[in-house]
DNA sequence: CTATCATACCTGATATATCAGATATCAGTT
DNA sequence: AACTGATATCTGATATATCAGGTATGATAG
């Protein structure tokens, strides 16, 4: 696991954030940053020592992690980063695919044309990052898209409970290539969306999403290829 | 706060959980029985020493319990139980009728006659509960009607979820009276969703499930009377 | 009387020490 | 060689001490 000084630059300037909080992001970055493989131990003593804390913070943190399903704490054994089988995933998709279908239909009569052609324009710089490679911009996007209609929906929980699935479902498989045909064909499917929107037929693109884009069996190809454990590429 | 002498005792037996899981445990079992009123305070150092306890088990338990948005820690200043405000009830109702819907259309094809049976027989028992004023096995019967469908589902996230947020639903406001009218239409809505079921119609079951007994405005006469902070009734 | 500053107190946050269960290793016996 | 028990080590869990921010109270100046 390696480290920077920013954890403890960053006692240096006035904390508003407690150390629990703050190491509670640093460990969420090195998710993201693919520094926290499934199945790798965290060792409290080591840790705590190199980014300098006590231990206490650091457990405050982890516990949190764990109760996300980030990590798993076997009492007196170690602490181990979490796996993503695909059972989760299929899960993961089927509450999404229900939330989002909700959200939809909740935020529509707040979208009006102004909503819609923000999805669109958000759906075409999607398109423009995967001609130019870019994939985090693209996920960027992606994430975008979906808030045009999660956000007006209003509801705090509905978002929260969302937004953690996908960080476990964005975090874990990163270190993968991306499968440009699978973008390409979010790309298409985002676009269907927009247009059942701008043709006044919420219901359609509410099924839509949940019953094509956010289907396990639909998207089945893609995701056994993007998170199944088999030859696996060095980082 | 008034504390039994269980939690000591228990150290006397093998402890296979540990004190943090004690704890959590035992204060959720505070929640159930309305002993932790919205806006009271937890004093870490109190409880501790009257559970006979340090302060880091009991930390670790309330910060879980931040997490599920039981109590909400104020650093530094005190540790308060949450209130439950009338538009997250709204919240959560949107959420648990997305996924309940997705739940009923999921189980429905492994339901069979049988699962629609003891539906039935489950509504029949919260009828019989309402007219022995039993309002406690009315509550247990209400979640194992609502269980028939989604524990056949075999989504663990999405049971945790719908789990989760009935906790804070059931538990916070239950020093109120009942509601028999709103128990009495409950009875009968499930009566609806049964026959749907057995008519072999189950997206009109789901759709009745999702807008009409999980629906905030359809239920918002009964949820102000059972939730809204009036006229309070000494406990 | 009001405003400002200093001090005391309260409370959760953090650091450090110790404990306790799980696992690995070693020694003795059959 | 296999089995059993003892001991050592590892690791997270817990206890205790101390810290640090927030609030209340008292003293002083204008």
């Amino acid at each position: 696991m390696e480290y920077t000084v920013a954890m403890r630059e960053a006692k240096a300037v006035i904390n508003v954030k407690s150390l629990k909080e703050q190491v509670y992001e640093y460990l969420r970055q090195q998710f993201q940053k693919h520094r926290l493989q499934p199945g790798t131990m965290i060792n409290m003593e080591s840790t705590a020592k190199k980014l300098g804390i006590s231990k206490t913070p650091l457990r405050d943190a982890l516990l949190q992690l764990e109760i996300e399903g980030f990590v798993t704490i076997s009492p007196r054994r170690g602490i181990f980063v979490s796996s993503l089988p695909l059972h989760e995933v299929k899960e993961f998709y089927q509450v999404i695919g229900a939330l989002e279908n909700s959200a939809l239909l909740e935020s529509y009569p707040k979208l009006g044309a102004v909503g819609i052609k923000k999805m669109d324009t958000l759906n075409r710089q999607m398109q423009k990052a995967i001609e130019r490679n870019d994939f985090d911009l693209f996920y960027e996007k992606n994430l975008l898209f979906h808030n045009c209609f999660i956000d007006p929906c209003g509801n705090k929980n509905l978002s929260r409970i969302i937004g953690n699935l996908k960080k476990r479902l964005y975090d874990f498989p990163r270190q993968r290539q991306w499968i440009k045909e699978w973008e390409e064909s979010s790309i298409r499917e985002h676009q269907e969306i927009v247009d059942f929107l701008a043709a006044a037929d919420p219901a359609a693109a509410a099924l839509f999403l949940r019953d094509v884009h956010w289907s396990y069996e639909v998207q089945e190809k893609y995701i056994r290829k993007y998170y199944e454990p088999s030859e696996r590429k060095g980082v």
